[in-house]
DNA sequence: CCGCTCCACTCAATCCTTTTACTAAATCGG
DNA sequence: CCGATTTAGTAAAAGGATTGAGTGGAGCGG
């Protein structure tokens, strides 16, 4: 019957209805350390006079005055589209929330014009910082509006600058998979690895080496290929090395889908897994990984872990303005253990 | 050497330096249509002066006087786990970035508090409407806080209310799963279905009726299971069926997993797709379904179009506080052919 | 040349919190 | 009992945009 308050209650309404001034709900409300010499009872009264009214701070106000937003930006290039997209910025939003900021995302879709217009987007709604993310792990050179906020540089690195980056521990991934391998007893361990330019491939090959070189096993550049990500050429690199002379006993594959490739081919050649031939695979991409036949040891890349690692570098450490001095932290991936993994053969 | 201003620069300077109001800056800058009245050299002076001082409007202000944030919520339970996720959030982001809108992501893990807590904290920010969204298509009761602003449900519906919801056309995919089927052929198609409860296979089941019903073909409630969209349900269901008597030549099953497992029945069957067997599969989820091997068949579920959809509905036509007649919009499912279908043997 | 309308803007209030500076009353040490 | 602290608050300014109400001058009809 009452004419229903559509606008939200005000501070000032919360304050005449505890019978205290507003700078009283203010310091009630955000139990500012200075608000230790107000009384018990005024505390319950406002606690009351907000639950009654439901009052919820106006947060443009908050911000005008604080300029802070408790929010972070999260500006990707296609990481949207990629399946583990969501895990990262879950990652990201869970921290967040944790701290009391809220996480906006946009994504670019690579285009730098849009990228530029996303930092100004954001900077312009006083975002407490950024998290800058690429699809897959490289060098970028980020526009300098980031350099107006807080960064941190997710799943990329820009040497040179000062920005604090978040990137897979790949080096120490392809050590895992190949010491596997190694630990099941392979000596021969074929490794179908990445485009031969991207850091991924880069790492994960000089982890490769390194595991074999610490268990004395000498290292065949023949063993060796690049493919391109997809399951064809994981499937044509598998069979060229199984079909060769002195074939490896165990295969390491630098993702889920060449690994599917590899098992195509090895069902051609009428092998077995993990009898006859042993794979690991690479990116533990659910679907492919889980459900392939058998189900498939693997790589895991943690997007989730990135996403929450970024912004809590991002709230805790990293210094106004880039100033965080270039660090890279590198986040583990851990390997993922199914049944795609025996000894060898005899 | 001049003393770097670190603070950004308001509309004051920006109007200082133009040799005008502040409201003339703000008339200019929004271009008002009261602006009109504005001569072209004032309009140009604003416009330098703001490029010359690198000017944005401080969205908190703004929003402070105007009640708007230019915000959206997007709240999920689990969506952001499922790898589809990805593609839902930038639909809705990138309809809303088209409208100069953010969209600020939470997902609340499922737990009715973290809702409650998740929506008081957007609201608590102004948005302009909130985005609530379901992992898989079902019946919700949405928490009543989202009352207090305009909101669209996103892969979930709530009978009674006045929301919009935007959800898959699960009927419709059934129907044309089933009619690929029968315009190749074939006249006893098995259907592997999800869990009977839901609401998709629920509308699954109806369409795929509908298609035999359409083409004169009668229903066989023995071709029809109900698995758990699993990859062993699938393949313990195929098993079945095309062991059984006079058994099915084309499998329609309600997800690519499901129909990666009869897949594997097939082959271990010693038949072969298509020529034995045709299956059409469901989700499009890219790595299994265009992996595998023959390519399958499948119908995609429209995650990016129900992100772009809901948020286009929030900002177009849903009036407040959930009044929007209840009306539930599907969107298409269309079909993506692969290879995994063929006319029936004989 | 008077009054009126337009034009091209400007003034000042407003949105809601936070925060600095202050005050009145109570307490305390000596 | 006096002056100094402490307690428990308050008043008012500030933060940066938007907006309803106004203003001074030019142009125009009569």
């Amino acid at each position: 019957m009452a004419a229903e308050k559509t606008s939200r209650p005000t501070m000032a309404q919360v304050a005449k209805l505890a019978g205290v001034s507003p700078t009283t709900v203010s310091l009630v409300i955000n139990d500012d350390p200075r608000a230790k010499s107000i009384s018990e009872p005024t505390r319950d009264r406002v606690a009351e006079a907000v639950r009654s009214l439901g009052y919820r701070p106006n947060h443009a106000a908050r911000g005008l005055r604080t300029q802070k937003s408790e929010t972070l930006g999260f500006i990707t290039d296609e990481i949207a589209t990629a399946p583990f997209a969501g895990d990262t910025i879950r990652g990201a939003q869970d921290y967040s929330w944790k701290r009391n900021h809220l996480l906006t995302v946009l994504n670019t879709g690579g285009d730098p014009s849009m990228e530029e217009a996303s930092i100004e987007m954001v900077l312009g709604r006083q975002v407490d910082g950024i998290i800058f993310g690429a699809m897959y792990t490289r060098e970028v050179a980020p526009p300098r509006s980031l350099e107006r906020t807080r960064a941190v540089l997710l799943n990329c690195y820009a040497p040179g600058s000062t920005y604090i980056s978040v990137i897979p521990a790949e080096k120490e991934g392809g050590r895992t998979a190949t010491q596997i391998l190694l630990d099941a007893g392979h000596r021969r361990i074929g490794f179908i690895n990445g485009l031969g330019t991207t850091y991924a491939a880069k790492e994960r090959l000089k982890g490769y080496r390194q595991a074999l070189r610490d268990n004395g096993v000498s290292y065949e550049p023949r063993l060796v290929r690049n493919g391109n990500y997809h399951s064809d050429s994981g499937h044509r690199h598998a069979r060229e090395l199984l079909t060769g002379e002195n074939p490896p006993t165990a295969l390491f594959c630098s993702s889920d889908r060449m690994a599917v490739g590899a098992y195509y081919a090895i069902m051609e050649l009428g092998l077995s897994i993990p009898r006859d031939v042993s794979v690991v695979g690479y990116d533990n991409q659910l679907e492919l990984a889980a459900y392939a036949s058998p189900p498939m040891t693997t790589i895991q890349l943690p997007h989730y872990e990135l996403g929450y690692t970024a912004a809590r570098y991002l709230l805790e450490d990293a210094p106004s303005n880039g100033q965080g001095g270039g660090t890279v932290h590198e986040i583990e991936c851990p390997a993922v253990i199914r049944d795609s993994v025996g000894p060898p053969p005899n």
